[in-house]
DNA sequence: TATCTAGTTTACGTTTACGTAAACGTCAAC
DNA sequence: GTTGACGTTTACGTAAACGTAAACTAGATA
């Protein structure tokens, strides 16, 4: 089982490309919690892929908060039914949010490429450039 | 033509769920520049839009200096020949990033739907509820 | 004329997400 | 036995994106 790698804060911060710094801070947060031999932080294949996570969350533009949040989602899951039904809405609420922010992301893209193209028959058609 | 319309500063701020001083934050920051009816700000229609811009950016996860950028590259559009070809490329990296940034959110919206899948499993499958 | 109402500038405060020393522990290597 | 390499905590610093309070201006209204 190579499943139970394990992994020093100078392997994740190089992996991942981010600062020792920053992962003892996502600590700090309560967004991964470390074992620990002596002193030393010891990451397991789990904190890994909870990184993982993290690092995407990041890319996609939440905040430390709201990526605990939906960490937390995932500890919350195998709650009671009410607790259960309240995870399940946060949930969709999210995923629909995230779909919003996607639409955002297609028009940019969209707007860009248009403009893009522009840009590129102003230099095939030289009739439009302006001369100075 | 209603396309000649303008707006106060407190219009804009409800239209766009912002404060005054947001607004006044991004001229500061030189993403907007208002006409003056006397020390007052007066919004155009194309300030308008530039505005709608400003918040998709933010939105979609921008930083203010990002979303400049951006806004500089339809400036810069009319200009010579390779500064075109710089704002291009420009253009084309950004796209890039912006797709990039949507396959990020495309994983996490299937993971969290996944997720939403095994909770509502677990509802309509009480077998697998602990009920210690 | 006095008082709103809406806008202005100036400037310090706040939160988030780390950066950046400073001072120290630990273990292997020389 | 001390020098590195790598780790630790503590704590102040910083950039971004506004919030917030203070003091002021200017036009509309009672």
């Amino acid at each position: 089982m190579s499943a139970s790698k394990s992994y020093s804060i100078a392997d994740l911060a190089a992996e991942f490309r981010v600062t020792a710094r920053t992962l003892r801070h996502y600590e700090d947060a309560g967004l991964i919690s470390p074992a620990r031999a002596g002193q030393n932080r010891v990451y397991s294949t789990a904190d890994h892929a909870r990184l993982a996570w993290i690092m995407r969350g990041k890319r996609v533009g939440f905040s430390l908060a709201e990526i605990s949040e939906m960490l937390d989602l995932y500890n919350l899951g195998d709650d009671r039914e009410e607790q259960r039904r309240v995870t399940l809405e946060r949930c969709r609420k999210r995923i629909a949010a995230l779909e919003a922010q996607r639409g955002d992301i297609d028009l940019t893209i969209a707007e860009l490429d248009e403009f893009c193209n522009t840009l590129e028959n102003l230099g095939e058609d030289p009739r439009l450039q302006h001369t100075g």
